[in-house]
DNA sequence: TCCAATAATGCTGGGATTGAGTATAAGGGA
DNA sequence: TCCCTTATACTCAATCCCAGCATTATTGGA
C-alpha cells in the first residue's frame, strides 16, 4: 500500500446535497486497477447574442482528451491548445468537477482500459472560429431549451412543468408526491403571473429532475427533441449543465463577462451578453448604473456606429482593476424586467 | 488513441486566476503513463469554539487514501468511513479540487508508480472523537495562525504584514513592487484603525502570498513556527487553505453551519461556531435577527442551563426547510463588531 | 420638413436590507 | 441586595436596489 491504509472507492460523482441519503458500502478488494484520466473542456463564447460551446462529433460531445502524465500545467496546456484552435486568448479557465465513471472503460483497443476519471473545465473565450473538422460551436440552449428565459416563461417551460407535475403525481406514496412537487416548484418556479421565482442558477438541478422524470432520455445515445433538447454522449450534457450553472453564478460576482465581449463594447452589448449567459433579461438602467459605479469600465471616447437609435458610448474594461476585483469581487445582481 | 486526439498534460493545479500569465507548452509525447489517484479529505468539526481538522502523522498530514477503482460512490464511501471512525454522521460532503503532482510518484514499492492525481474533499461532522492511532483532531488555526481574526488584528498579522511589505519593497523593478504592495494590501488589508478591510475568504491567496514571500517555508518538510504556523506534508496545507476558504464562503449562503452544531443549540452557540469558522466576530443582535427571520430554526421550548447570565432559549434546525434552502440559499452576512 | 421608432442616458421615489446602538429581562454569585 | 453576565426586544439611520418616468440623440420614412 502506498498511503495510510484505508481505501476509498469511487464511481459516481453526484453533486453533493445535504439531504442525500447515506449509503452503506461494503469493504472493497484491496486491488488497484489500471486507471486512466480524461480531461473535458467546456469552452464558451458568446456570439450574436447566443452563448455557444465548442463541440465535436456532430455536436454530440464536448472536446476531451486523455490525460498524459507529463510535465506541464494542465491549465497552461488547455490555454495553449485553445489559443491555437481559435486564434484568441482563453481569458479564463476554471476547474469544474471531477468524477469517476466505471461504466466507461476507454476505447476498444485496450489502451485506455480500466475506469476513467474525468476532470472537467470551464473556459471562456471570445471568438467562435475553429478550423477543426467535426468541430463546431453550438448555442448552448440547443441542449437546454428551457434554460433560455429571456422571452419569459415560454412553451418549453410550460410543457416541461406540466410533464414534471404529472410525474410528481405519479409517485407511489404521499410523502414522495409532496417531495416531488416541491422539487418541481423550487427548480422550475411557479409559472404563475408575477411570482416568477425562476432561479437561473439551478441548471443542474433542473436537468437532474428532468432526467429522473424520464423527460430527457439520454441512455447513451444522443436524441434530439424540441422539448427535451439535443442529447450528448456520455454525461457531457451533465457537464455542460454544471458549466452553465457555474458561469451563471460567477458572472454575478466576478468580472468575467468581459472575457466574452470584444475589447470595446457598448453597455447594451455588455448587457446582452450578460443576459445571454443568464438566460434572463435585465433592467437596463440599473445594469448601466451598476457597471458604471463599480468602476469596472472606462469610456474610450468613441461612439458606436448606431444600429438604429442614438449612438452609444464605447467602453473598455479597466484591466487595471482586474487583480483587485478578482479578489474583492464585483456585484452585478440580476433583476427581472427589461 | 482512445479519444479525440489532442493531448493535455497535467502537472500543477494552481487555482485559476484571471491574471495568471499564459505559459506556452510544447507538444508532449503520445504516451499514456501509469496513473494513480489519491483521495484527500479535509474533515472539519467545531469543538470548544475551535474549528478542527482530522489529521494523521503527528498532525502533519490530512487523511488520504489511494483511489481503488471499484464500484461504489466515492461520497458514500467517504461517509461510511467517517461515520465508522467518529460515530457521527457526516453531514455534508463537497468536492474541493483536483490536481496533479508529477513530483510525488507514489511509494517505493512501485504499486503506485506514475504520477498522482489528487482529488480533495471537504466534509463536515460534529464530534471530534477518533479511535485511530496517529489520528487526531487539530485546531485549524494551528496551521494558519493569521486566519483567526476574532480578537482583532493581532501580533501575528502585524508581524506578517511587516514581513510581506519588506518582501514587496525587495522587488527588482517598480512595477513589480507596486504589484506586490497591492497584493499585500488586498489580501491582508490595511491594519489601520477602522479601515480593516479584512476579507476572511482569501485564505488561499494569503497562503500563496506568504509562500511566495518565503515566509512559510514548506519545502516538503513540516516545520513549526509560532508565526508561520505548523507545516504539513506535501501540499496538504494548501488543500486545507482551500477547504477553509470554501467553507467560509459557503457558510454564508448555505445552511451548513448546522452540520457543525449539536441538535439543540442556543443562538449564541450557533454564532460562536460561525465566528470560529469565519475567524471574525459578528454583531450579536443582527446575527439573531437574520437567523430568525430566515426561518431556519425553531424553538425547542427548552432553555439552556445558563453558563452565567439569563438562560437562553434552545433552538433546533428546521430540517424541513433543508431541501428548500439548499436550493434557494440562505444569507448570513458577516458584519464587524461584536 | 416633420414624425415615428429606436436607443442612450439621466433622475427619482419607495421598499427592503443592514449596521449599529439603546433598553429591558432574567439568571447567578458575592 | 447589588452587581455581573447573558438574552432578547426595539429603534434608527444609512444604504442599496428595483422599477418606473423623463429627456436626449439619431435614423428612416411619410
Amino acid at each position: 500500500m502506498c498511503h495510510t491504509g484505508w481505501l476509498w472507492h469511487i464511481a459516481d460523482m453526484k453533486q453533493s446535497s445535504i439531504t442525500q441519503p447515506m449509503l452503506e458500502s461494503p469493504e472493497a478488494p484491496d486491488s488497484v486497477a489500471a486507471l486512466s484520466a480524461e480531461l473535458i473542456a467546456v469552452l464558451v463564447a458568446v456570439t450574436d447574442g447566443e452563448p455557444r460551446v465548442l463541440t465535436l462529433h456532430q455536436a454530440a460531445a464536448l472536446p476531451s482528451g486523455p490525460f498524459a502524465a507529463t510535465d506541464r500545467s494542465l491549465q497552461a496546456s488547455l490555454r495553449a491548445w485553445v489559443e491555437r484552435q481559435t486564434g484568441h486568448p482563453l481569458g479564463y479557465v476554471e476547474q469544474l468537477y471531477t468524477f469517476a465513471d466505471r461504466d466507461r472503460t476507454g476505447a476498444a483497443d485496450g489502451s485506455c482500459a480500466g475506469p476513467v476519471i474525468g476532470i472537467s473545465y470551464l473556459g471562456l473565450t471570445r471568438e467562435a472560429r475553429v478550423s477543426g473538422y467535426e468541430t463546431s460551436w453550438q448555442g448552448w440552449y440547443r441542449y437546454f431549451p428551457w434554460e433560455d428565459q429571456r422571452t419569459g416563461p415560454d412553451v418549453t417551460r410550460t410543457a416541461l412543468t406540466a410533464g414534471l407535475h404529472a410525474w410528481a403525481e405519479d409517485a407511489a406514496d404521499k410523502t414522495e408526491r409532496a417531495s416531488r412537487r416541491q422539487r418541481v416548484v423550487l427548480t422550475f418556479g411557479t409559472a404563475q403571473a408575477g411570482t416568477e421565482a425562476w432561479n437561473e442558477e439551478l441548471v443542474l438541478q433542473r436537468y437532474e429532475l428532468l432526467f429522473e422524470a424520464g423527460l430527457v432520455p439520454e441512455a447513451g445515445r444522443p436524441a434530439n427533441d424540441a422539448l427535451a433538447g439535443t442529447g450528448m454522449l456520455h454525461d457531457h450534457r451533465r457537464i455542460l449543465a454544471t458549466a452553465i450553472a457555474r458561469l451563471r453564478a460567477k458572472i454575478k460576482y466576478r468580472p468575467v463577462v468581459f472575457e466574452l465581449v470584444p475589447d470595446d463594447f457598448t453597455l447594451l452589448q455588455l448587457q446582452r451578453v450578460f443576459e445571454a449567459v443568464a438566460g434572463r433579461l435585465l433592467h437596463k438602467q440599473n445594469f448601466r448604473r451598476l457597471v458604471e459605479q463599480q468602476g469596472l469600465v472606462e469610456e474610450t471616447g468613441a461612439l458606436a456606429t448606431a444600429t438604429g437609435g442614438r449612438p452609444a458610448k464605447l467602453y473598455r474594461f479597466k484591466r487595471s482593476v482586474l487583480q483587485e476585483r478578482a479578489i474583492s469581487g464585483t456585484k452585478l445582481p440580476l433583476s427581472r424586467s427589461r
